[in-house]
DNA sequence: TACTAAGCGAGACGGTACGTCGCGTCTTCTT
DNA sequence: AAGAAGACGCGACGTACCGTCTCGCTTAGTA
């Protein structure tokens, strides 16, 4: 997580794992209840329906019981306080069984299934069109993405390695085909697609092709 | 398309062959100038990355020379006025070859790829967050998504007929599985996925799959 | 009264008898509903007790009842508006009868020391402060002092004609004079001095002096 | 000069000779240096056109070098920090020869005229609007201001002792009319009156009065 | 040809949220 | 315990747009 800091010039990034002990910023410590209260609301409002455009920061302060000034003064925009209130999500991921890996990954698809339910799910489209033009925004999200699709990749490799999937198989693509068609359903642009038994069907056909021959 | 009228109450859908040939309204004609005027401004302020919630009626109005009751006299909120602006969208679409399935396909994908580039391409993370909330922008947006996707369809459903493809084959898991990689790769969403001959690479997958024995 | 203007290029002073009627500025004209109640919204805060600082923007449109903007459409600063509140109070000059100058002399004092109760006097002390920087509030505020002084120069000047005053009398330094002590009196920095018949007294110790020897 | 205390409940006045030794307080005792530096920066800042409201207690902690909470223990409010900075203003007073009356008189309408250039005189008008509402501050500059008048009204006393002034002259009146003009110049709400040798004028008038008949 | 109804650009209207600043209080560490 | 530093909840600042409304003008079809 980053720090964004108007006075005290402080930049800390959590990377480096023995951090330099900066001297101790004088004046009175910023309120983490405060901060914490800024992102709840934050959550709670996106997860409520509330529009990023009419997510005010008026309304956030009012709702946290926090003056704008506090907000303003951690974050120095409306996209920053959301890059830190996405990265603060972290939904329980799944955790595959680790016996058939066609078992297994039908239990991910299906978990992506339900992740619309889920906090992350709700904010994804309320992010989409900052994640195309902040970076940093977008950084966030794909951290938590990937955390997720880390599991993914683990039983695919875990498929290559004892002979289910064949040796060559691009596990990224396959990561991309996987998760598609039911992030596409969640998003509601393929609303032909019968959703029965998706997360099966999805599998089966990555798994098996559509080629006549075999 | 549809037309919002305010004094005037015509709710006209040209759905209908034979128009009830309403009795001409009477007064000063709207001006077809301003309509394209308008609906310019919108697209050309879209496409040069202007966010949705930047994208002021006022701005817009300055920029095509209106007035804004022009505006609002013609389209009741915002979101009416951008779904008009996205149905007035007809990107070129790409015409398959006929010969081989695999190429058709191909061609698909890297048309999707070369998608971005497109005013529609540039409109879509922009209306991602209204096309959940508003069905209206969301059908109007599927609309011209399905257009494109139907190319798809063709070529699928020919291939089962000509037997290159399984008879059961799901065309709309298809139409997914093969969209997906190369949307998700538009939206910066698959950061690690190799692009070089990503069209492929898709196409070759889907059709055999990825399970070792065949 | 000056007329401030925003994006209209106007500023019209009344001095020109002749005025080049301007070409009537497009789009829709405003309101005097509006002008009148944020004036009088300014002069019932000020006359209530309202400190000039606390006299909020804010207050004065709400209680107007309108919108913020409204105001600062027509006033760039709070002095200017102010300034237009100020010239707006016209409050009832004195009449002196014509016969005695001394009784004339004596009516304007008393006139002068119930100021205090006038919208003007009221004013007064709020905007001292503002008088000592802001040019065009002090004209606005002098010319209405000077309206009243006025009636003073009047009197002593047919006093004069009529030999009852010296001929050499500085008609001037003598307004001074005369309103001086009951000004200060009301400013309350004069806290000994004994109001009781202040007027006579003034008008008396004026016209005959203090010096022994007469 | 008062002291507000708050943690130390001690509201000393200087008037008792002999005061009562206090158990001299506990912990660090407070520094002399906060408190000039912090009175010296009000009367700077006033005296170089800084309004009342735009003196902010912020700007006078940072321009003193000093936390805002050192100024908040000594004065509960703005206004109480600008009486005492008013009180602490001791411009010298004006010291008559004591000789001839009419000299006195002018040489103190003199010294009136020059007070627009000293602290107090600045300070004047920026406290007019608090001088209405708040008790103590205008005690503090009454007092300030008696002090000078207190010079008058021993010269008049002595006019009338000495033969020189009528002996019912009304001390306070005639104090009132010798700096009203003078005063009233100062404030710029003369623009009329003559200023050259005004104090002579006035004076001299004041001490013969106008009325023709002598 | 004159009338009339509606559209036109322009911009003012009552509002709401913006991001900033100062209030007077508080909480931290240092002197 | 006082000091400086500065964060706290609060609320006004002046700006920008919202969606609506009034202006004077233009552009048709109807009389």
């Amino acid at each position: 997580m980053t720090l964004w800091s108007k006075s005290r010039n402080i930049a800390l990034t959590m990377s480096s794992t023995v951090v330099t002990t900066a001297p101790r910023p004088r004046g009175r410590p910023r309120s983490s209840r405060a901060h914490d209260a800024i992102i709840d609301a934050v959550l709670e409002m996106l997860v409520e329906g509330t529009r990023v455009e009419e997510l005010s920061i008026e309304a956030v302060a009012a709702r946290a019981g926090v003056g704008k000034a506090t907000i303003y003064r951690r974050w120095p925009h409306k996209h920053a306080l959301l890059i830190d209130a996405v990265e603060s999500v972290k939904d329980p991921l799944p955790e595959p069984g680790g016996v058939s890996v066609r078992d297994d990954l039908i239990l991910l698809a299906k978990a992506l299934g339900t992740a619309r339910d889920t906090r992350a799910g709700k904010l994804f489209p309320c992010l989409m069109p900052e994640l195309q033009r902040d970076g940093g925004l977008r950084d966030a999200y794909l951290a938590m993405v990937e955390r997720r699709r880390d599991v993914t990749r683990g039983v695919l490799r875990r498929g290559i390695a004892d002979g289910t999937l064949r040796p060559d198989t691009d596990v990224e693509l396959a990561v991309a085909l996987l998760s598609g068609p039911v992030l596409s359903s969640l998003l509601g642009s393929l609303p032909r697609l019968d959703t029965t038994d998706l997360a099966e069907r999805v599998v089966d056909t990555v798994l098996s092709g559509i080629a006549a021959e075999r």
